[in-house]
DNA sequence: CTGTTAGCGCGTTCAA
DNA sequence: TTGAACGCGCTAACAG
C-alpha cells in the first residue's frame, strides 16, 4: 500500500488536499475543527510528508552540506558532532562529504551538494580560489570553517591561531628560553600561516631571535613531525625549546627526541598547538594549547542558520578561544595525580 | 534566470524533453546524432539535473543514511570514511546522523532518514528491538555495523571480537600468565558480549581459572577504565595480567596502575582490544589487537549496495579480521626503534 | 527512433 | 474559510 500521502489524509478528514496541507503546516486561517480533523487523520494514517516533493515545491531542502577533508580526523569529527547537534535542533539534515584535500574532489563535492539544493554549506577545506568559489556557490550561503576564504561566503570561523602560539612563546619565555624552534604546517593553509605569523610576532614582541634554521615547515602528520624533528635535532647549536603547530607534529617530534635520546623537558622543552586527549598520559605529559573543537561546529552552524534566515549577506568572522594547558613537557612542575584527574574527567 | 532545466536543453537541441532525458541517461535506442546534439546542448547550458525531481519520479534518492552514536569517536570516523569512499565510487550521497546512544534519538534518526527515502541504511548503533526495527525499515535495505541486529536487515558486519580476545589470552598464556583479569564493556552491546565470551572460552580452552573478582564490566570510557582498574588493583591477590576490551579502558587502567605505582609489564601485563594510533608512543608501548576500521565501512557499504542491486533479502554476515600487535606492555622485548618506525609509517 | 501524455507528492496561486 | 487548478523538474508509459 505504501506510505500515506497528503491526498489520503485529506480524504479521510473529508477535506481537500490543499486544506489538509494548510492544516498541517499551520498556514493561513482555517476553522479549528477542520484543522483538528486533519491532524487526527494524519496521526491515524501515521502520515509523513515527503521531503522530496516538498523541497521540489518550496525550493528548500532543509538540508545543509558539510565538506571536510577527512572525517576520520579527530578535529573534524568533533566539528561535525557540533554541527549535527545544532542542525538537529532546527530540523535540518546533514549531508556529509569528506573530499580529501584534492581540489578536484572538493569541486566535485561542492557541485554535488549544490545539485542537491542544500540550503546552506559548511566548508572546512579550501584549496579553491575565492572567485571560483563565488561562481560555484551562486546565492547559496556558505560558512568557512577553520580554513578561511576571505572574499567569499557569509561567514568565516577559525581558532585564535595567533593567540595560541603566542601563549606558547610567552610561556616558554617565562621559563627562560630564548632559542625557541618552531615546527609549522603548510603555509597554504590558514592555520599554517596564522600560527607561523603568530610565532614570528610573539618572538619579536619578546625580543627573541628567530633563526631561519629553527623554523621548519611540515605537513600535518606524525611522520612529518618526525622528519622535521630529526632535522632540528641535528643543527649544530640545538634550540632549548620547540613549539609545534599541531598535535601530530608534536608526536613526531617526541619520537625524534626519543630516537636521539634527548630528555624532555630537561634538554628540550616541547609544547604544541592541539591538546590531544591522551596528552596527560604521555611521558612527559604534553603542555599544549587547548580549544573546544565541537564549539567550532556549533558556532559555524549557528552562523549559517542565522545568515539563512536574515538573508543578510554581510560576512561575519568568529574566533574560537584557545587556552594554555600547563603540564610537564614545558618544564613546569606537574603533579602526576593531576594527570590522572585530567584524564579521568 | 536560474539553472537550466531539462526543458531548456531539449529546446536548444531541437528535441522533446523525453528524448533529451533518454539521451542524457543513455536509456533506450536513439540516433547517434540526436544524442550528440542533446549532449552538446546540455554542456553549453551547463545543465545539471535536479536530484530532487529525479528522485520523486524514480523513487530512488541515490542517497544512503548512516547512523552512528558519535562521529567524534575515532572508530566511527574511520568507518564513515570507508563508507564515504565506496559510496563516492557509486555516485551515492551520504546522509549522516549521529544519534547519541539514546533509543528515542535513534528512532527519530531512522524515521528522518526513511522519510528522506534513503535507498539504503547503515546502522552502527542499535538500542532498538529487532521487531521494531523491521517495522520501521519496511523494505529499505539495512546493514548493521559493529552493533549487530540478528533477525533484521540484509547484512551484519562486525569485528572478529572473540578471536581478538583469544589472541590476547593466548599471548599472555605464552608469557606464562595464569591469573588473567578482564575488563569488559557493556553487555548490552555486541562487542561487549562477544569479547567477554571470547575471554571466557579462551580461558577455558587453556584450562586457566576465571575468578569472578577479576572480571569487570565497564563503559567504553577512560574514566570507567580508571575506576575498574583501581578496583582490580585493590583485590587481595592481584592478577598478573589484564586484558581490556577497548583502548579507552586500557588508558584508564594504565592511569590506575600509575596511580598505584604498579610497573608494567613487570608487575602487571596489560593488553587490549583496539590499537590506538599512538600506542607505540605510550610508555610502555601497548600490545593490542589491531584491525582496519575503515574496512568495516567499505565492506558495509559494499554489502549494502550489493543487496540493493540483487534485491536479495538473504542476510549475510561478515567479519573483519583482527591481528595481534606485540609491543612492550605484555612483556615482550620491543625495540624502541621499532616504535618509531611504527609511528612514522 | 521519437513525441505526447501523465504523473511522482506536495504547496501555492486564484477564485469562490 | 475552503476547493480547484497548476506546476516544481523529471522520467515512464504509451503511441506513432
Amino acid at each position: 500500500m505504501g506510505p500515506a500521502r497528503l491526498h489520503d489524509v485529506a480524504r479521510r478528514a473529508g477535506v481537500s488536499p490543499s486544506t489538509a496541507s494548510r492544516a498541517l503546516n499551520g498556514v493561513g486561517e482555517l476553522a479549528p475543527q477542520t484543522r483538528a480533523a486533519v491532524v487526527r487523520a494524519a496521526a491515524e494514517l501515521s502520515y509523513r510528508p515527503s521531503p522530496q516533493a516538498r523541497s521540489l515545491r518550496t525550493r528548500r531542502s532543509m538540508t545543509i552540506g558539510l565538506v571536510v577533508p577527512t572525517i576520520s580526523h579527530a578535529f573534524y569529527g568533533a566539528v561535525t558532532h557540533g554541527v549535527q547537534a545544532v542542525l538537529d535542533e532546527h530540523d535540518y539534515r546533514l549531508v556529509l562529504v569528506d573530499s580529501t584535500e584534492d581540489p578536484v574532489s572538493v569541486r566535485r563535492a561542492l557541485e554535488t551538494l549544490l545539485d542537491q539544493r542544500v540550503d546552506g554549506l559548511l566548508v572546512s577545506t579550501a584549496p579553491i580560489a575565492a572567485a571560483d568559489f563565488n561562481e560555484l556557490l551562486g546565492s547559496t550561503p556558505c560558512v568557512f570553517v577553520d580554513e578561511l576564504a576571505p572574499g567569499s561566503g557569509v561567514g568565516n570561523i577559525a581558532l585564535e591561531n595567533a593567540r595560541g602560539v603566542t601563549l606558547l612563546v610567552d610561556h616558554l619565555a617565562e621559563h627562560g628560553h630564548r632559542r625557541i624552534a618552531y615546527m609549522g604546517g603548510p603555509l597554504d593553509r590558514t592555520s599554517g600561516r596564522e600560527r607561523l605569523q603568530g610565532f614570528l610576532d610573539a618572538m619579536e614582541r619578546r625580543d627573541l631571535p628567530v633563526e631561519q634554521a629553527l623554523v621548519r615547515e611540515g605537513r600535518w602528520t606524525i611522520a612529518s613531525g618526525f622528519e622535521e624533528g630529526m632535522a632540528l635535532m641535528s643543527v649544530p647549536d640545538r634550540p632549548s625549546a620547540l613549539i609545534t603547530a599541531s598535535g601530530e607534529l608534536a608526536l613526531g617530534a617526541l619520537a625524534a627526541t626519543r630516537r636521539r635520546r634527548i630528555a624532555i623537558p630537561g634538554e628540550l622543552a616541547l609544547v604544541c598547538f592541539d591538546d590531544l586527549y591522551f596528552a596527560p598520559l604521555l611521558q612527559p605529559s604534553l603542555t599544549a594549547v587547548a580549544y573546544d573543537a565541537r564549539a567550532m561546529g556549533t558556532e559555524a552552524a549557528r552562523l549559517l542558520l542565522a545568515a539563512m534566515e536574515d538573508g543578510d549577506p554581510r560576512s561575519s568572522e568568529l574566533r574560537i578561544a584557545v587556552s594554555l594547558v600547563r603540564r610537564r613537557s614545558c618544564g613546569c612542575v606537574y603533579d602526576p595525580a593531576a594527570a590522572l584527574a585530567e584524564v579521568v574527567a
